[in-house]
DNA sequence: TGTACATCAGTGAACGCGCGTTCACTGATGTAC
DNA sequence: TGTACATCAGTGAACGCGCGTTCACTGATGTAC
């Protein structure tokens, strides 16, 4: 009807196609699950035919790749922000892992692909070599802020492992019912989420 | 050819068909991998036709159900072996927490739909409550043993929560490859996993 | 500034596929008398 | 022990579906002269 350029008619050629379909995958996959999205359903979200998207991602995993990609990389702010804001790095510890599992409570779906295509890779998308600004990275230097030896290499990965492997479980059963006493005991999730990590004293036996 | 019912002619009715089409989804799961597991696939797996399962399971959600259960059942019966093998209540956290990870390991597939369809319930499929004794018990009852003092069930439930959060969270994680140098050093995958829990210090801040 | 043309980003119809499930059926098994 | 019959556990063909991907195409955009 309108024959204006505004939002409600579809441009010429789309602005950015590539954003829009990464944008409609994580709506998709928030809304309707990791089951629902398949690249057509991605498409019709974006409005656009189906066989748009392959004039921007090679296949469907390719833009599974790209929607982690971005997860990885707010999942990165959460944790930086989460460091930035402690009032010492024993807390910054606990309250990076609040973050970490806050994020994927806010954002299973996303989390999930996150984990599915690292999962497939065997490959972790943080870089854990080189002295990268990674998530893995700023929580193993937060071990070293928070007194661990940095030259006693294995102890420091030991360390940070531990903590990211009790993050993601944590993070993966977080909406278990079973659960829902605790957090009401505790009062709320989030404070049921420090107290595993407090009960849990990440930085409570560095040498 | 033959007409002897011994192994290679198909019975007139099929044994214990059920049984079969578990195990066969149990194969078709760890050699082909989860996004393999179709109903029609389980069927040629068993070497029946397609509409045979239906006279076992509702659906095929229920044959996933079944097969969980089953996985379930196995990993009880590994911690209630590490905790029996076990020197004392400390050691016996660290040894069912390397248990827990090996069995994942050893059958990631039956191991992810475990958790997928628990997920899907948004429980899980251990009792937590009443004394019973599912595996989580089993780590319950074992920070008893370890000195946890067995009345304050908060304090209990939050031990027994980090601690199968981490393994959860090791066992997810465990085939990534950025894991291989330390697994390397350690002098193997299950040095790895016992050297995680041992920095988790599970028993070490009991009160 | 205007025109010719290559390139780019879309369309929409079509392909072949495997899926979950249903259906009417058949042949073996178990039970009542 | 033998027969009639209900029940049970299979078969195999068929259904409709949504999928990933390809294809020839078209219309808008950008560039060279």
């Amino acid at each position: 009807m309108s024959n204006t350029q505004a939002a409600e008619s579809r441009p010429y050629h789309h602005g950015d196609l590539r954003r829009a379909l990464i944008d409609a995958a994580t709506r998709l996959l928030e809304t309707e699950g990791p089951s629902a999205l398949s690249l057509r359903a991605v498409a019709r979200e974006a409005g656009v035919s189906p066989a748009a998207p392959y004039h921007h991602f090679k296949d469907k995993s390719e833009l599974l790749d790209a929607v982690a990609a971005e997860g990885w990389t707010m999942l990165d702010n959460a944790i930086a922000k989460a460091r930035a804001e402690a009032a010492n790095p024993a807390e910054a510890l606990d309250e990076i892992g609040v973050a970490y599992v806050c994020f994927a409570r806010q954002n299973p779906a996303i989390y999930r692909v996150m984990y599915d295509t690292a999962r497939d890779k065997e490959d972790f998308p943080v870089e854990v070599d080189g002295g990268g600004d990674s998530a893995y990275c700023k929580v193993r230097d937060t071990f070293i802020d928070a007194g661990a030896n940095p030259n006693d290499l294995q102890e420091l990965e030991l360390a940070t492992t531990a903590a990211w492997c009790s993050a993601h479980g944590l993070a993966e059963m977080a909406n278990f019912k079973q659960f829902e006493h605790l957090k009401a005991a505790l009062g709320g999730e989030v404070e049921f989420f420090r107290a595993v990590f407090k009960r849990l004293g990440l930085a409570g036996h560095l040498r």
